[in-house]
RNA sequence: GGGGGCGUAGCUCAGCCGGUAGAGCAGCGGCCUUUUAAGCCGUAGGUCGCAGGUUCGAGCCCUGCCGCCCUCACCA
């Protein structure tokens, strides 16, 4: 505690602990959730009632105080009388803002009208040793609001309502799979071989066996075991984990939705895509479709646009044949692209990434992905070089991948084979023979989609940073041992 | 990793050309029974992110470091 606020704070808590107060009692009076109070507040008027929660600042007449409380429902104007509160008057100031309290009171209103509950009882529930952030500003710091995103809530609404929002998304999310006749299902997030997608894992370890683990980049193929299990629809909504980078887009721990559904291709899920979609704009989005992303609207009426991979290819790089590597090269170099030790394929889509992801509006379902970009995925039967793939895309951002899923184990597992001849950090270190193994007991064809949970989150509530939809995103602890301004913290107690 | 920006009181922010570190809010002491950004009087609060350098003198200029933001790169 370094700060004089705290101080007072604190001599405020020692002196009701010196007459007997307890500062953080196990429990005080329930009270009802202020919209419960305020639905009806009319025909209460002169009733009792209780309500608890966070004072705000303070108004101070001398013997008159108002003050707001707000809880996770609402908030209420508080009104404190010296004639009403005898026992308390004394007291009072050792209640201040940002103490957590239950107020017992006459539900009534101001001469203005306003609302109010003019209290009879006072009690703290938790004394805060800390001050609220500013009245009229809340806590702006980006830095702050993210290390402590305690603070960000309590003093920031919208912040409240953005994860308000998230929460609804995914109940949304689940209310849909699960009217489809999906289960939703939890699968390992310690994986003794990591795959599904392509990214660097993370790398731990388990004492008892003495075995290496990696953390998940995808559930994908558990989900799928189970599909050969005859589950036949399963979702998972569940956190994956990437040691990448970190941008407005990226967290290296997110949340991703991946749903199978056996005897369905990429079309099908096409369709459940947009199914989704308008269930969310029907549901949490309250029967709007359009969306403010990034400065821009975009509407999220189905159906969506489609374009082929290979089409937008060719129109953003013309005269370049994405299957010939010294044409890729050649145009690879055009860009600027770095080109060197990388794979073909990894090139030719690196061009594509780099002409075509920014110009995708959307919504679009970009479809008919190269298959040497696609290990996962089967094959179009009209031309072996692509499979049945889209992703979906938005303001350039990938929001989400489907496929017809791969069930042939041979192809399957030439095609892990093929991914270890040159193996980098992405690829694992060895063919998941036990995946080939379940493919090889038969999987019915299938439709797997993935979405990100958070980007879509973004989109939904027209946040630009993965962080704003992230409750604790990942930063750079702030290092211990570095020299600091502060002493040694002094002992309190 | 490259480029750009930011870091000053608990919070939100000023701080000019390098010349004694400021305001509002919060706090503390007063006055006030209808405020709601209450008001008024008074008061306290700072290692200017950290470390070095230049200078008679550094919040300001220079170098390095730490952290955050944006952006590019990376990232199916």
């Amino acid at each position: 505690m370094t700060d004089g606020i705290a101080k007072d704070r604190l001599e405020k808590l020692q002196a009701m602990r010196g007459a007997g107060v307890d500062p953080f009692p196990p429990r005080v009076p329930r009270g009802i959730p202020l919209h419960e109070l305020l639905a009806d507040f009319d025909q209460r008027v002169g009733q009792a009632v209780t309500v608890c929660g966070r004072l705000s600042q303070i108004r101070d007449f001398g013997k008159l105080r108002f003050s707001h409380l707000q809880d996770r429902t609402g908030t209420l104007q508080i009104g404190f009388e010296r004639d009403r509160l005898p026992a308390f008057w004394p007291d009072r100031k050792r209640v201040e803002g940002n103490d957590l309290v239950a107020i017992t009171g006459i539900v009534g209103h101001t001469q203005k009208g306003e609302r109010t509950l003019w209290a009879t009882e006072v009690v703290l529930a938790s004394k805060a040793l800390r001050a609220a952030p500013e009245k009229w500003h809340g806590l702006q710091d980006v830095e702050q609001r993210y290390r402590m995103r305690y603070v960000d809530l309590f003093a920031n609404p919208d912040v409240r309502a953005a994860f308000a929002k998230r929460s609804q998304i995914v109940r949304e999310v689940r209310a849909y799979f699960d009217s489809l006749g999906y289960l939703e299902v939890e699968t390992p997030i310690l994986q003794p071989i990591f795959g599904g997608a392509a990214a660097r894992p993370f790398k731990t370890h388990h004492n008892a066996l003495d075995m290496p683990l990696f953390l998940r980049i995808a559930p994908e193929l558990y989900l799928k075991r189970l599909i050969v299990g005859g589950m036949e629809r399963v979702y998972e909504i569940g956190r994956v984990f990437r040691n990448e980078g970190i941008s407005t887009r990226h967290n290296p721990e997110f949340t991703m939705l991946e749903s199978y559904e056996a005897w369905a291709d990429y079309k099908d899920i096409m369709a459940r895509v947009e199914g989704l979609f308008a269930h969310l704009c029907a549901t949490v989005l309250g029967g709007q479709t359009v969306v403010t992303f990034r400065g821009k609207s975009f509407d999220l009426k189905p159906p969506f646009q489609k374009a082929r991979y290979l089409d937008l290819f060719a129109q953003q790089n013309p005269g370049c044949d994405w299957f010939d590597h010294q044409s890729v090269l050649r145009r690879a170099r055009e860009l600027g692209l770095k080109t060197d030790g990388l794979p073909p394929e990894k090139l030719a889509n690196d061009v594509f990434e780099a002409t075509v992801e920014d110009t995708l509006q959307g919504p679009i379902f970009v479809h008919d992905y190269p298959v040497a970009i696609s290990p996962l995925a089967k094959r179009m039967p009209e031309d072996a070089r692509v499979t049945e793939r889209f992703e979906l895309f938005l303001s350039g951002m990938e929001l989400g991948n489907a496929f017809s899923e791969l069930n042939d184990p041979i192809d399957q597992e030439q095609r892990f084979q093929a991914q270890l001849l040159h193996k980098d950090d992405e690829t694992p270190g060895e063919v998941d023979v036990d995946y080939v193994t379940a493919l090889e007991y038969g999987m019915p064809p299938a439709g797997g989609l993935g979405i990100g949970i958070d980007r879509l989150t973004m989109l939904l509530t027209g946040s630009d940073s993965i962080r704003d939809v992230v409750l604790f995103p990942l930063l750079r602890r702030v290092d211990p041992t570095a020299p600091t301004a502060e002493p040694a913290p002094p002992q309190e107690r």
